[in-house]
DNA sequence: AAAGATTAGGGGGTTTCCCCCCATTATATT
DNA sequence: AATATAATGGGGGGAAACCCCCTAATCTTT
């Protein structure tokens, strides 16, 4: 009996071709498709469609993998999902792996590493590659971003954007002053001179999608 | 006899499904993939290594797609590019047919279109989908990138930074005024108001790459 | 040769940003 | 009860960014 495979990636090509080298591996089938997280959800609710585990990328419209895992951890928790993605920054990688990803593959990996990691995660609940532990174990704690408020993260995505100060303050609610004090205090804590080096800190660590 | 084709795309688990994918189709060969650019230009230097088709990707480390394209163009005019990107925004599809490739192709067309596409960039010299042809006939004027000038896009590229604006004249190499002028030039042409403004442009058009 | 565009530079003024200082509430923590 | 620590608000000064208006040299075009 093979396992069987869900491969959810919103480039349809992408997770046609991945699907057929999935189906080439010995011990597994390809089930179907998705092109996002709601598709699959949908398909799921029917208790045939529920595969062994699921291949999922992280960037899709409508439902993304990060939503999507939470999600089927919750109402499928013997669903395993891997993750297969080309977002190789830390936060992410963390995000994921907490919403209850068994493991997580950059997309420029070997195909051997890719049947290692099924295989792994399915018969021995997860698969870490060496990346991926070191991200684990170092920077969960240092992770300059846990230190970061609400109201900041609401501050740096406004401050994304052309408005001035002034009219963040108006949006949040609040004075001018204390948006001042958001930014000051967000510039201390993540070394920065200036709104550009937020908007980029931003950026980099996708608290923002351009 | 079948066709050749060579995949170029920086991540390996996708140039090898795509490759595995190519490979399936009835009138096409694999001769090899490549991580990027220059790799692929240091085996096109033996004459047994030069393929029917290159299946390239646009963003990669090293030498990128579109640069590449224009190097081929140069010194193997007969060799036919396609272009496969997730890139879909005008300008690089506008600068990437313009370095010589003979078609764009979406990661997430359908295998089928892929295979059509392989066949007639070879047979009839270029295969264009409707998106690809609305973007050629419809934004080839008003793209108001065309209108930025060099030093101006220099400059740009430097304002996403954190440097100030002396400092970016130093780099330029001119007075603290002309930096001025281009600033005021860029946004009296993009209708923006601020830095902050220039770098959301410099993002959604690719001018820079966080 | 005259007109126009391009590139480089400058004067001066207003607004926004940056960075110190500080005070007042809650709300936890010890 | 005393003490952090958010979250909120504020004053003031200096620097940077912004935005006008202007000049001059070098090209291109007509």
């Amino acid at each position: 009996m093979k396992y069987s495979v869900v491969v959810v990636d919103d480039h349809y090509l992408l997770s046609q071709a991945i699907g057929g080298m999935v189906q080439g591996f010995e011990k597994f089938d390809v089930l179907y498709l998705c092109k996002n997280g709601q598709e699959l959800l949908d398909k799921l609710k029917e208790p045939n469609n529920i595969p062994d585990i699921v291949l999922m990328d992280i960037k899709m419209p409508i439902l993304n993998g990060i939503e999507t895992t939470e999600i089927i951890n919750r109402e499928y928790p013997n669903l395993k999902v891997l993750a297969l993605s080309i977002e190789e920054d830390e936060y992410t990688i963390l995000k994921m792996l907490r919403a209850g990803a068994r493991g997580y593959l950059l997309k420029d990996t070997k195909k051997e590493i890719l049947e290692e990691a099924l295989t792994k995660v399915i018969e021995e609940g997860s698969y870490y590659t060496n990346n991926v532990s070191k991200i684990l174990t170092g920077s969960l704690e240092n992770d300059v971003r846990t230190e970061i408020k609400d109201r900041e993260l609401e501050f740096i995505k406004l401050a994304c954007t052309e408005m001035n100060y002034r009219e963040i303050a108006d949006i949040m609610c609040c004075s001018y002053k204390t948006v001042e004090g958001y930014r000051d205090s967000l510039y201390r804590k993540l070394g920065i001179k200036n709104r550009i080096g937020l908007v980029l800190f931003a950026i980099h660590h996708n608290l923002f999608t351009p």
